[in-house]
DNA sequence: CCCTGTTGG
DNA sequence: ACACGCCAACAGGGA
């Protein structure tokens, strides 16, 4: 008997930071924080990556390779190579011992060599594998430099990542990724175009592009600066003065596989990992579902049982479909249920879908089975619904169908009929005792949609309102609320995806309403039941953080109130639009030629780019101090080009050419094309729940942003016009919001006097500052005041003070000196509201509004300082966007009562604007005023601004 | 798709 | 030596 082939050997090698650094941001929108508050997604990342490449690819060789401790070689050469990269994250830091225990657990030996980079270590170490003739070599690293070594048998393995699969990348693929004949010649590429996350330079004007044509023409950077006489124009210039940035940049992107060291295939075996100590780290770090994966000695679970909601008998309508038989439980299904209520459920581990979880999701086409549905919904208390529809904007968006769940697991789906909008209507209004039922709560994800799409066929949504999204944005405010992601994270559940059902966005995109009913049942009932079951969720947390009344009180009533602002919309006036644009393109042109002859030339002068270079390079402007952004341009910003503005006039026209093409092309231009067709309006979305503070924000078009601070940029504003000319638009401002805020919060003496006194704050303060009386305080002094003002609000710094008023920096710290001096107290709330972040690690409005600052404690100063910024001013931003949304509810639920014609058409932060008829507008301003005056008193009073007009201009 | 620059509170 | 006041949306350039 022959010997039988030796089994193919088989060796990974692993980059251990690039795998770490990549799980980290993997996790950084959804972070995994355990029970001691330490954030432990690059752990569970790199681990999980581990042990699917041991379970799956079952390597016969292994070993994780870390960078050398000590500089390397690149940076003796070539100092800046990788300096503009960030320090590395603290919670990374953190990471590295315990990534290196579980490695050691694992009996995978680390490879790590002084001076080297791992990839060098990686590179040396697969060359040696295959010249012992070991079948397969895998790198393991998302890095694409390492394509230069790959070969037949060595080749790049990208972990699973995000929803996408693990790939190899073999020699063919690299060959075509670059077009090119060598794998070598990967290095010349990137010598050639550099790389921007490694500060590697190549040649300037060279990019990806360029740098493929080039090396297929000439095969390497030596060769190539070699024929330089046979390039043409600029690229000649650039590769002839670059020459040598681009050979050093070529070296740089080489990875050395000469590194000293041995190669001994017997210390890279793969063996069994040591249990205990996993155990023990997996314990410590609350890896439940991990333990249970790899040591398959974790806890026995159960299945929860799917658990009758209170005051529902029977939980099917009889003949409503399906038996229940049919949707038992997929087999095995229990050892996946997840018991870990306590730790914050990551993006990891096992995941249940549509086939693995048992429900009942139920298609109710007949007029029989419709009454039977709304008989029960009749009897719930609370009931989550999602309506379906042809497309995401809900002027046009037609209704598909409509889906309800009061029992996590059992949904239904009601089809409304195409084609025939009287049916459609009257589907509708069969539904409508429900609907509008006052006393049912209606649980939604993003419900405001739903309300708007249902307000178009007439319909009143009854009842309190409850929206996962909302309650999910007062839990994690910095964090984004997509349905499919939060039933994941809290529900280890993995809803089908709608680009599975109508594709993905494109020309050719379908809608609901060309796929058969039984496929959109499953959907729309799913997303019915899975938001049901997020609220169950979500409302004990809230409780237990004490924001239930805050979500229940604010946020949620919010929801139709904003449903009728951006239903309303605001009248534009397009033709003044059009006439104002005509007139600024002939400013603009005249400003252009006026540029091109100070420049001598005609660039672009949008572009950034071209504008530093005529500016720095061709007209020697800056005197020497010239500043350059963090990519290495030119910067050309408004403070740069305000301070040459006075040396030479180019600088002052380009600042004034900006401000008329961002007026021109952001507001004249680009508002008029969003007017709605059917109702001549535009209609805004506020979004309320993207900021870290609690304010709203405005989308398509943003109305919180119109112009008004110059002449030219305030025109603008008179196209906002009320509905008709028995109309007025009215124009409710709050004063100083924030300072009166600062001054409740701090109770500072001084400053609630002069606010109880009625004093103008800016003057008041100056006063105080300079120390002269009330009455000696000039323009200067009280402009100064100002900007203290709103510095202290977010937390200034001597040096932000004095650039912000173009004075010496000594100046700036006697001033602010002179204010904690003045002001007292407000310095003590400032130092108090730090040290409470420091120990809460979050800070919170005067209605317990939280936001997270888990960087407070932070051993870098620039984040810690940030943070602490944050903490003073999150609180005072946070609790003026509850007060006016406090009275944004009062306002629109006593114009509904009073049935007024007068409607809230805007929010812009501190301001609200109505339109309202001529006779109504004496009778609501009083009433207005006192709402918003009223909303959540402080002890300072609240003063209200109001004007009316016949243009939004005129009105404040 | 990211960067720079502008608009608002 | 470094960075240096908060919260947003959008347009255009350049790859």
């Amino acid at each position: 008997m022959t010997d039988a082939p030796a089994a193919p050997r088989k060796l990974f090698l692993l980059d251990a930071f690039a795998l770490i650094y990549r799980a980290h941001f993997a996790f950084s929108k959804n972070p995994r924080i355990n029970s001691k508050g330490m954030n432990t997604g690059a752990i569970l990342g790199f681990t999980n990556t581990l042990v699917e490449v041991l379970q799956k690819e079952k390597p016969t060789h292994i070993g994780v390779a870390f960078d050398g401790p000590k500089k390397t070689f690149r940076h003796e050469q070539f100092p800046a190579y990788k300096a503009q990269r960030q320090a590395m994250p603290e919670d990374i830091g953190t990471a590295i011992p315990y990534i290196k225990q579980i490695i050691e657990a694992f009996d995978i030996p680390i490879l790590i060599l002084d001076g080297f980079e791992a990839d060098d270590v990686i590179g040396t170490l697969a060359q040696r594998a295959e010249a012992h003739g070991f079948e397969e070599v895998y790198m393991m690293t998302p890095d694409k430099d390492y394509c230069q070594l790959v070969t037949d048998r060595i080749k790049i393995y990208r972990p699973a990542f995000m929803g996408n699969a693990a790939e190899i990348l073999d020699l063919d693929h690299v060959l075509k990724r670059f077009e090119i004949e060598r794998a070598e010649q990967v290095i010349d590429i990137l010598g050639l175009q550099g790389d921007a996350s490694d500060n590697i330079p190549g040649i300037p004007g060279i990019g990806e592009k360029t740098a493929k044509t080039l090396i297929q023409k000439y095969g390497s950077v030596e060769n190539l600066i070699a024929h330089v006489d046979e390039l043409k124009g600029k690229q000649q210039e650039n590769v002839r003065n670059f020459a040598e940035q681009g050979l050093l940049s070529k070296e740089l992107a080489t990875i050395h596989v000469n590194v000293p060291l041995p190669f001994e295939p017997e210390q890279l075996c793969c063996s069994a990992p040591d249990e205990v100590r996993l155990t023990a780290l997996f314990d410590e770090l609350e890896f439940r579902q991990l333990a249970a994966r790899v040591l398959k000695t974790g806890p026995t679970r159960t299945a929860v049982p799917i658990s009758p909601a209170k005051g529902t008998k029977s939980s099917i309508p009889t003949g409503a479909g399906h038996q229940a038989s049919l949707f038992a439980p997929a087999p095995g299904i229990t050892e996946f249920i997840d018991d870990d209520e306590d730790a914050r459920p990551g993006p990891q581990g096992p995941r249940r879908t549509l086939a693995e979880v048992p429900h009942q999701y139920h298609l109710i086409e007949t007029p029989r089975l419709r009454q039977e549905l709304l008989k029960f919904l009749l009897l719930q208390t609370e009931v989550s619904f999602d309506t379906e529809t042809t497309g995401l904007d809900t002027m046009t968006a037609r209704l598909v169908g409509m889906s309800f769940c009061w029992l996590p697991g059992e949904a239904y789906y009601v089809p409304v009929p195409q084609h025939d909008a009287a049916a459609a209507q009257a589907l509708v209004d069969e539904f409508r005792p429900f609907l509008e039922h006052a006393g049912i709560v209606k649980v939604g994800q993003n419900i405001k949609y739903d309300l708007t799409i249902l307000k178009h066929y007439g319909i009143r949504i009854g009842g309190p309102l409850f929206d996962t999204m909302l309650a999910h944005y007062l839990l994690e405010p910095d964090m984004r609320h997509n349905m499919d992601v939060l039933a994941e994270t809290y529900l280890h559940y993995t809803p089908v995806s709608i680009t599975e059902l109508i594709g993905p966005r494109g020309k050719k995109q379908k809608t609901m309403a060309d796929l058969p009913p039984a496929d959109v049942s499953n959907y729309a009932c799913e997303d019915a039941d899975v938001t049901l079951q997020l609220k169950h969720v979500f409302e004990p947390r809230l409780q237990e953080l004490g924001l239930l009344r805050l979500l229940n009180e604010v946020e949620n009533p919010l929801v139709p109130v904003l449903a009728d602002v951006e239903y309303e919309g605001v009248k534009i006036d397009s033709a003044a639009m059009g006439d104002y644009s005509a007139q600024l393109q002939g400013y603009i042109t005249e400003l252009e030629q006026q540029i091109y002859a100070a420049a001598g030339q005609e660039f672009n002068i949008g572009s950034p780019k071209q504008l530093g270079e005529v500016l720095f390079d061709k007209m020697g402007l800056g005197g020497g101090k010239i500043k350059k952004t963090k990519t290495g341009q030119y910067a050309t910003g408004e403070e740069i080009l305000s301070v040459l503005a006075l040396d030479n006039p180019i600088a002052g026209l380009i600042l004034e050419y900006r401000q008329l093409t961002k007026l021109r092309s952001t507001y004249v231009e680009a508002l008029p094309q969003l007017v709605c067709e059917a109702d001549g309006r535009v209609h805004t979305s506020f979004n309320q729940a993207v900021t870290a503070t609690g304010r709203l924000s405005s989308t398509n078009p943003n109305l919180q942003n119109i112009p008004i601070r110059t002449e030219k940029g305030r025109e603008i504003r008179k196209a906002f016009v009320p509905r008709d000319a028995d109309h007025v638009l009215i124009a409710a401002d709050y004063s100083q919001i924030e300072l009166r805020i600062m001054a409740d919060f701090s109770q500072d003496a001084t400053m609630i006097e002069a606010f109880r006194n009625g004093i103008d704050i800016h003057s008041s303060t100056a006063s105080k500052v300079f120390k002269v009386p009330l009455e000696a305080v000039d323009g200067e002094m009280r402009r100064k005041a100002k900007t203290v003002n709103f510095g202290i609000i977010y937390g200034i710094s001597a040096f932000g003070l004095a650039q912000r008023l173009g004075i010496g920096r000594k100046e700036a710290v006697d001033i602010i000196d002179a204010y904690f001096q003045e002001f007292p107290a407000v310095k003590t709330f400032m130092d108090a509201s730090i040290n409470k972040a420091r120990e809460l690690e979050y800070a919170e409005t005067l209605l317990g509004r939280r936001r997270y600052l888990r960087d407070i404690n932070s051993r870098n100063a620039t984040l810690r300082g940030f943070t602490e910024r944050n903490a003073i001013n999150a609180p005072i931003q946070g609790t003026a966007a509850d007060i006016i949304k406090i009275a944004m509810i009062r306002i629109h639920e006593w114009l509904q009562k009073e049935n007024l014609g007068t409607r809230m058409i805007l929010q812009v932060h501190d301001e609200l604007v109505f339109d309202a008829p001529r006779s109504e507008a004496d009778y609501v301003i009083p009433r207005i005023k006192e709402l918003m005056i009223g909303a959540l008193p402080l002890s300072v009073p609240m003063e209200v601004e109001v004007g009316t007009g016949s243009n939004w201009l005129q009105a404040h």
